[in-house]
DNA sequence: TATAATGATATAATATAAGTATCATTTGTC
DNA sequence: GACAAATGATACTTATATTATATCATTATA
């Protein structure tokens, strides 16, 4: 039921300790020490944050990451997004043809209010927002 | 990032099924039949209702199921809890001591605006709301 | 007494999340 | 140019939650 796994909360930190230092690049090591997190797995992450474009990289000696978008331009849906695909809060057991009245579920409807409700919100948060 | 799990989902199918139906009580080959559920899962699940007061059980032939509740009173945020505890769509990684703000930390404060909204819903959900 | 039901509980299978390890490549410094 | 410090890519392992299945015991009715 958990909506921000580790890898997106790992993210948030690391993306805001970035946001927040006077440096622009910062190392994973750099996080590491001061974030407190197991090093292979903010690795990958932030790896990934690289490819899906949220993150510059610098390779070699004194390299690191820096942000590639502005805070504001950062939502906590995109994380979402990159780590766990689309928010789905909903995923009927049924493949479609199997569930008589998919369209007209109440279950289904009910869920996709709060979900809307969840996305509306996430599509709105921004790393610049959570700075303070 | 599932709300509703099968446990969840296959409950208020069945819950549904009973109260809709004419005769009080329901065995859980029935059930299986009219809505095509794996027997065993179904069945268990049942039992964990039966224990937690939604259902009253009979036993030996001709037994089964009946609601023990009104529709009106069954809440979707029950079954929820019974099938997955508290409603948490947080959880903050640090366990208090080791994360330096919990108390203020930006991220969490947004995902609980989101969890309070779906424990709203899910408590004014009944069983009953869902029948139309 | 046979049969059709639930009660209780142990076990298995699968999927997702969380984390580790390793080798390749790049780049700055001595 | 050699070394060290960084990321790139990717395969692997471990842990946990979800989704089941199986089985024996108990109860109730025809």
């Amino acid at each position: 039921m958990k909506l921000i796994t580790r890898n997106i909360d790992y993210a948030v930190r690391a993306l805001l300790y970035i946001a927040r230092s006077k440096k622009e690049v910062i190392s994973v090591s750099e996080l590491v020490e001061e974030l407190n997190l197991p090093k292979p797995f903010l690795r990958r992450l932030l790896q990934t944050l690289h490819k899906r474009k949220v993150l510059k990289a610098y390779k070699g000696y004194g390299g690191g990451f820096s942000l590639a978008l502005s805070p504001r331009k950062i939502y906590l849906g995109e994380l979402i997004r990159i780590f766990k695909g689309n928010i789905k809060l909903n995923e009927c057991i049924f493949k479609r043809k199997l569930c008589p009245n998919r369209n007209n579920c109440p279950l289904r409807r009910k869920i996709k209010e709060i979900e809307n409700y969840a996305i509306s919100k996430l599509e709105s948060t921004t790393i610049s927002s959570l700075l303070d």
